[in-house]
DNA sequence: GTAAGCGCTTACCTTTGGGTAAGTAGTAAC
DNA sequence: GTTACTACTTACCCAAAGGTAAGCGCTTAC
């Protein structure tokens, strides 16, 4: 029944184990918030208004958790500054710039993605 | 306030800019079955319940979402041959290819995340 | 003492993604 | 004519993500 065969590909474990290391990948990126508060950090610290004035939408609640998250997950650091009242100031910890092939990546094929997308909304009306 | 500045780093509109490309790239290779479906039907193109068993654990009614929307960003195609009765086959796109270096660099940086959580769950127990 | 800023938390609601189970139109085999 | 297969669709349910709005403990400014 299988009609057509690439025999250039890897075979199924390799298949399934590559799908795995994705899927932790896509887990960790994923949601509307992360990247962009990553990206805004790796820019430079920032306290937790200012990341929520500058990633515009984002409540104070999802900023709190994605940064709880992030901190968990090693992308930032949360440095306490014993001034008075205490200053905290979120940083991004190397980590985050393992990401950079990554994101570079995604980057290209999602714009190339947009243009397809829009060139085939033309044709179609 | 801005303690730490890195000026390596791109502006803020090409920041923004690339964000928004790997936003909609992420949002076309998200949820839990898109890119077991794309590998799949990379592998060699199949029959809607051969999909079905190879991709263990989907059912049918998120099988047949999910090929749609892939049919629709043009990732697959849907063969219609008018045999009796007809058969319908699934076979992937030369653009469903184009995402090669996507998933290679997810596939990485995936890996070395797990190994690292690894890691860092043993330091702490 | 009242207002305002900081860094959150809490309660409540809606949306979205996905799971289960059943059904359906067409065909073919027995 | 009953059963089974194919390619789905439909109805219903649940959990997670995220939005809104309000509040809270602390501090400084007026």
């Amino acid at each position: 029944m299988k009609m057509i065969r690439n025999e250039s590909l890897p075979n199924i474990e390799e298949c399934t184990d590559s799908l795995r290391n994705v899927i932790d990948a896509l887990y960790v990126l994923n949601g509307k918030w992360k990247l962009a508060v990553i990206l805004c950090l790796v820019r430079s610290s920032k306290r937790f208004n200012e990341i929520q004035h500058e990633v515009t939408g984002i409540s104070s609640k999802v900023l709190a958790k994605e940064l709880k998250d992030l901190e968990l997950n090693g992308f930032i650091r949360r440095n306490v500054y014993p001034t008075t009242p205490v200053s905290i100031i979120y940083e991004a910890t190397d980590y985050s710039r393992t990401l950079k092939n990554v994101i570079g990546e995604l980057s290209i094929w999602g714009q190339q993605h947009r243009e397809k997308v829009k060139q085939s909304m033309r044709k179609q009306s």
